[in-house]
DNA sequence: TTAGCTGAGTGTCATAAACACACTTTCAAA
DNA sequence: TTTGAAAGTGTGTTTATGACACTCAGCTAA
């Protein structure tokens, strides 16, 4: 680390990176985005990872998480969390990665410190994209993901619990659906986060109750059965809810 | 950073520091340990900052936290729990703060990313020690802490939430206490880290209900009034009750 | 046109948890 | 022996939870 060059502003630091779990939801089941980096020489399968890169030295974890987003998927003004720091000194010690760093990085011996996140992204936004850190990126379903790059498993796992945690607390899964959807969607999304089933008429009251959904005079169309009322999340009502302490949705 | 040294294992991380929340509790208001290193040249004051430190490469960062516990308290064996990554780029902008940094660091203007715990201790076991970063040490009453160096001060709010929101949700307030203690010491921690009031009857009834404690054949003596009830956690029993998914203690 | 399929939508009862609330007991010190 | 200080205790009300099964609306294909 040189500390006092002139274009300080765009060093990459070689000790702190970001990766980012980036959850979608089709109606039926969650994924994640994953990079894909081509065949690994010394295992000969796919090299699976995270989205993720080293961070530059003038912009704040947020918005390098933001960055990353935005580099592979073009799209912006996303639900970012942090999931905390990853910091073992041999959490990219396999041999694939060791390969892989070094045909990328140039300083590939160096320790370095992952801080992660997850996001969540309605996922008809998500517009691949050619990216400086990945061959091709693609939706996987959480539940086929057996094996990542680095501790990347690990970190997602991580992140399915906090997302879990989270979402008995605050109505973050309005992020991973369109402006319109349905109750039958938003239970459906619920059952997939939390990997449990929920009784509907529970599960549909309890959100009623909160009263921060508002039925739009608009229903689902060409369905093949009775077509559901849609609903648009009224972030307002929320914020007064919030406001006033509450913070259990019960689940 | 050089990154194939013999001595890496010896080598200070520039651009990765631990800081570490501890907190205590002397049966009537939450503390926080705080380090002070002196006079400030530039603000006049002292300088009062969380304990923490660079990290070695060869460590993880759980090891780092634990050992900037032990360096500063002497104290081993401590619950301890990541807070998250703090790395805004100006995070050690104040003057007070750089003037410490130029004092202190191999690299002072090296951009440093936070990795925050906080840990909970049994105030009786706090051993005071000189530490490399500090002149002295000390208990600060959670409430009167207005103003910390760097970040500290933002990174302590967070640290508050997180036991609150942790605490609901696991028995880990039990560290801050000693082996024995009553239910009026645990219902008053309970008040402290929830900053509220709770109905002492409602509370009683739903920690006994948990059966997670253990009476003791044992009272307070010496006290000028009735004398409590003993009690101890009951560990096993917590095991037990959480592989079974328990994970609300609902206040 | 109608029969059949699919998922939408709806209500009640029983149980459990939450909350509000006030008096008696035990010890030490004066 | 009186006083002060905190310990300890129970009930009724309200609210949330969880279990449970049928009808409805629209499409499709015979």
């Amino acid at each position: 680390m040189s500390s006092n060059k002139k274009n300080k502003a765009l060093e990459l630091n070689p000790n702190v990176s970001i990766d980012n779990i980036i959850f979608g939801f089709d109606f039926d089941q969650l994924y994640c985005l994953l990079i894909d980096s081509g065949i690994s020489k010394t295992t000969g399968r796919p090299r699976l990872a995270v989205p993720g890169d080293l961070i530059y030295d003038n912009e704040t974890l947020d918005e390098a998480a933001n960055r990353i987003l935005k580099e592979l998927t073009g799209i912006d003004n996303i639900y970012l969390e942090q999931i905390g720091a990853f910091g073992d000194p041999n959490r990219m010690g396999k041999e694939s990665d060791k390969e892989w760093l070094k045909s990328m990085r140039a300083e590939p011996e160096a320790r370095v410190i992952t801080v992660a996140y997850f996001s969540l992204v309605k996922m008809d936004d998500f517009n691949p994209k050619a990216s400086s850190f990945a061959e091709s990126a693609g939706w996987a379903p959480i539940n086929e993901i057996h094996e990542l790059a680095f501790d990347h498993y690990e970190i997602l796992q991580c992140a399915r619990e906090q997302l879990k945690r989270k979402i008995k607390i605050q109505p973050i899964g309005f992020n991973l659906l369109p402006e319109k959807f349905t109750l039958s969607q938003l239970h459906k999304l619920y059952e997939s986060i939390l990997n449990k089933p929920l009784d509907k008429r529970n599960f549909r009251r309890k959100i009623l109750n909160l009263q921060i959904l508002t039925p739009l005079n608009e229903k689902q169309i060409g369905v093949p059965h009775k077509p559901s009322q849609l609903f648009e999340f009224n972030e307002e009502k929320y914020q007064k809810l919030s406001s006033e302490g509450f913070d259990n949705f019960g689940f």
